[in-house]
DNA sequence: CCGGAAATGGGTGTCAGCACCCATGGGCGA
DNA sequence: TCGCCCATGGGTGCTGACACCCATTTCCGG
């Protein structure tokens, strides 16, 4: 017996996080100790407070919970991964199996899933809600009729960086400056996520992120 | 003495309700009778519960927490409204205050000043954010600065259709075609929905138009 | 150890967005 | 009636977005 579940908390809205932390700390077999608002503080407290779980809201400033879980799920193989998101959408919930999450919570049903999803999670289960379940299946059907041919490349964690300074209004210019590279290579971000997601300029690029939660309109 | 402020609470979020519900009903002198998903349901509940208070989050499928807003105050006049928000925007606070609300607290400090704010508003005091106070204050002195000398020149009729053409994501040529006019005069009310906005861009000119309501995300 | 993917960057060319210039005809209020 | 604003549209030119071409380095997994 080793005491409930520490777990780190971090999402940019004070009201989710007092309201998350309400619900979680009324479970005997889960406490909160951390609260962190954007990704960048979450990888910090995850350091120095050494939580058993994180759960990770992925519309955050700084650094999104896609990043940072890439980053914990690297440098701190134990800790386990919650993404907990506004926004239905299979791309990101494909990101997060690959950035190393254990489970994928949609606020709208959270109330409900998230303190199982937090056993699971402790038992070192998979959760996912059942739409994404459904998504799974489907791309696993997919892929066995196609004989994975086509391995169907993902958004990498550059071109995630790179998406959110173009919905921001950034120019490729600006972009440029602020990752310290060359124009030529922001181009080429934008080009292959314009590819990968199937759209046309970068006002579908900005409507793109922000249904998919990942800036605020 | 009449017991606790009777409240109704409308955001898309479970989680989110769930979160206010707990924060409120530790409070001897609120409680939360009903819940609502979005605006519609959340006028068809304050109908059918009368309660003293209703708190509307902005972003809701179906009518949006202004529209509600508009509705509410116009219908049920006693009934105190308090606008939830993620959003730290001028041109939705103004709104608010214009839609009939009694307060305006942001969801990333609402865990601190959210009981303070329906207190507030049971009293019939209004209740704004520091950052809102400030904007209040500034628009004040514009307008006293100006005299109301000028009107400030409004989008005309046609150019609001130009814009929610540009929002959708249409080209100067297929609004051309659509409105059966020359690219050139697209051009142009292009050229003064940017200046009159103080906007740089079409894309700038879309967040405009998703966040004045014009058009949907 | 080799092949592929990711990240980097250069060149070239087309086109749309946007700024600035200009003019004309119609409606409406002072 | 006169002037103003609106809607219309033409010309010119710059710049950024985007497509398609190319190459190099690094790193990781089979």
């Amino acid at each position: 017996m080793t005491g409930p579940a520490r777990i780190l908390l971090a999402d940019d809205h004070a009201l989710v996080r007092r309201g998350v932390r309400l619900i979680l700390d009324s479970e005997p077999d889960l406490t909160v100790v951390a609260e962190a608002g954007d990704g960048a503080e979450a990888i910090a407290l995850a350091r120095a407070e050494q939580p058993d779980l994180a759960i990770l809201d992925i519309a955050m400033p700084r650094l999104t919970g896609l990043q940072a879980a890439r980053e914990l799920s690297r440098t701190m193989p134990g800790l386990r991964i919650l993404i907990l998101t506004m926004y239905d959408n299979e791309q990101f919930f494909f990101e997060a199996l690959r950035a190393g999450a254990n489970g994928y919570v949609l606020k709208s049903v959270a109330d409900r899933d998230l303190v199982e999803a937090c056993r699971a999670a402790m038992r070192d289960e998979p959760f996912l809600y059942p739409g994404a379940v459904t998504a799974l299946i489907r791309d696993y059907l997919d892929r066995a009729a196609r004989g994975q041919d086509q391995p169907e490349r993902a958004i990498t964690a550059r071109e995630e960086e790179v998406l959110k300074l173009i919905a921001e209004g950034h120019s490729a210019r600006e972009i440029a400056q602020l990752l310290f590279i060359s124009i030529k290579t922001v181009d080429r971000h934008r080009a292959n996520l314009l590819q990968k997601l199937g759209l046309r300029d970068r006002l579908e690029l900005t409507r793109y992120a922000i249904r998919a939660g990942l800036i605020e309109p």
